[in-house]
DNA sequence: CTGAAAGCGCTTACAG
DNA sequence: CTGAAAGCGCTTACAG
């Protein structure tokens, strides 16, 4: 009673061809108003829902991009936000994000990488978004398939030449020198940098604190430490060596949020209180700040935007495959919130009293 | 140069029928060793990659399916890993997650509701993990559509016949009881839950909540609240409330993580300690409780499990349509941390020395 | 073991 | 404005 219902049925019960009914399904103009009706008349009486699959043979098109998820095992807040932006730009066109999870060693050569089916096939996939943490193999092996594809710039290794690809970044550099001049402008003058520079974002990072630093002429002060898999306990141990430094030390820029709430919690556990004592500033605004007292001082990133630009970027791409490599930026905002201050305000309490001379 | 590459074009080179490369390509055992491997050296010269659209459009199936997150704006640390249960077991089976997000009006007529156009489309999907915050409209317009589809329980409004439904759960009730039973057991009398009786899913807390106190013909307290948008906020507004009722109420149990965190910042920013003065328990351990202290003690739901239940079991249902509903259900973990304790322990500050008797 | 043919459900020139 | 035919790239009986 349910059977299923092609157009070769719609057309035999209108008392047309098959053609007419393609035509009026698709909106094309060229149809008598009355077989046009006819048609939709029937369409809804029984139900009929095309088959898009049948289309996009013809049509050598897949209606989908894919999301690609490398080396995490989780999608972090961060992605899960870049993951909601490309999937609603991809829905104001009507197409479909096919969401991947995929890990690879970084060290395998491009032709050595078995991707997954649906990227290998053809068919499956217009395109593709590729995010998560990457290595300049996979994206050679991808090149390789000349399947069209975006990169999400900030968490690449290696040294790809980034002139030959579509990517989308967030201002890591610009948003670490804005939080930075933000401290200088407090009147802080040693402020530390707590990154791990094996991490090219990291490094941007330090880079931005870097050039605030040097045009005020104020002297470096770089903790480098390695992080693996928790940046919060790295934060932790961090906040520990930060301990003898004090109370010359007065302001601390982190590498990203959850390092910073690891300095925090480190430094609340030694009875340093942040911001009377120590200054503390973060980046990327994760969900999880608002759990924690003070409200953390940190640089915005419009995930979602990163998430719209990078499909924006990949369907442009698909419009015009000869589109030139482009690298495009989402700019970053800082947010002043509760964990920075002017300094000296801490020492008061030792019984000292500081004048601050800015 | 780089030509699509069809079947016809391996079958010609090869000196074969199109079916024989065919029956290669999907290693049928019919075929001899020798043309066999002629095939194989072609498609590997050539670098053949089949189309997996083609494929599906003959053997009817989309080898695909579609997680949809309902009324949901963002896909929260909960909700991503279900998501990535779900791409993973499906992973394992080589078929595809098109990841979509959905709003619509819980009060539209099931007939009215726009469904999204992959799911109303024929052929773009095998079948549908229904996810985020749902009511019985979208439901039955999706049972109208014929598709299979499992659901995420705890989050369904309304009274659906659970029973003609696929679907799988967390232990919301077993989980509160056991939590509560633990706060009891440590010696706590006047336990408060604080929860949003509108919802389901804390209507079932709270009724845990009540299991565990009547079994121990304790007396019930509740604190009712209506939650909107931040359940955090909502924890932070109870926790004043809560101010009023000490010293008697030593302890707190919260319809979720977020409420918990909510209440401790409260009770932290009115001097109340916690273990020390109240104890309070949360539910789901979400990601966000490691950068906060005193660790929650919760209970903890296995998020990636539930994914991958759910699509074990749309699986199932594919394989057997007449797959008689099943309503699964995965179980809790208590997860004692820092935030509870024996009770008294914080009179003790107040100059009072307190026995207890358990 | 193998190939020619039909067919999956559409779209698109082409001819009328 | 409309329909018959060819074709998208596969798989699958069917016949040999």
């Amino acid at each position: 009673m349910f059977e299923y219902v092609s157009i070769r049925d719609i057309a035999r019960r209108a008392g047309v061809g098959v053609s007419t009914v393609s035509r009026v399904l698709n909106d094309y103009p060229d149809t008598s108003q009355q077989t046009r009706e006819k048609v939709l008349r029937i369409i809804r009486e029984v139900n009929y829902r095309p088959n898009s699959r049948a289309r996009q043979l013809v049509k050598n098109t897949a209606e989908t991009i894919c999301f690609i998820l490398n080396n995490r095992d989780v999608i972090n807040p961060f992605h899960s936000r870049v993951l909601m932006g490309v999937a609603r730009y991809a829905r104001t066109l009507a197409k479909n994000v096919i969401f991947m999870q995929f890990d690879y060693p970084p060290d395998a050569p491009p032709n050595r990488l078995i991707l997954p089916l649906v990227i290998w096939e053809r068919g499956a996939l217009d395109g593709l978004v590729i995010a998560g943490t990457n290595y300049p193999n996979f994206i050679n092996a991808v090149k390789a398939l000349r399947i069209p594809f975006v990169v999400f710039g900030n968490n690449l290794f290696g040294d790809l030449q980034i002139r030959d690809l579509h990517s989308v970044w967030f201002d890591n550099e610009g948003g670490t020198r804005k939080s930075t001049e933000y401290l200088i402008e407090l009147g802080h003058q040693n402020i530390w940098c707590l990154v791990d520079t094996t991490k090219p974002w990291y490094r941007r990072c330090y880079d931005g604190y870097c050039q605030a630093m040097e045009q005020h002429q104020l002297r470096l002060h770089k903790l480098d430490v390695r992080i693996e898999d928790s940046p919060f306990n790295a934060g932790v141990e961090g906040a520990k060596q930060f301990l003898h430094l004090q109370p010359q030390l007065s302001a601390i820029v982190a590498g990203d949020d959850e390092i910073a709430l690891g300095v925090l919690s480190g430094l609340n556990q030694n009875g340093v209180r942040v911001p009377d004592d120590i200054s503390l500033v973060g980046f990327d605004d994760i969900e999880g700040l608002k759990f924690v007292r003070p409200l953390l001082t940190t640089i915005r990133v419009d995930k979602e935007k990163i998430g719209e630009e990078l499909a924006k970027l990949l369907f442009e791409l698909l419009q015009n495959r000869d589109l030139p490599p482009v690298k495009r930026t989402v700019s970053t905002e800082l947010l002043v919130r509760e964990s920075s201050a002017r300094p000296g305000r801490g020492l008061g309490s030792n019984g000292l009293s500081i004048e601050v001379v800015s």
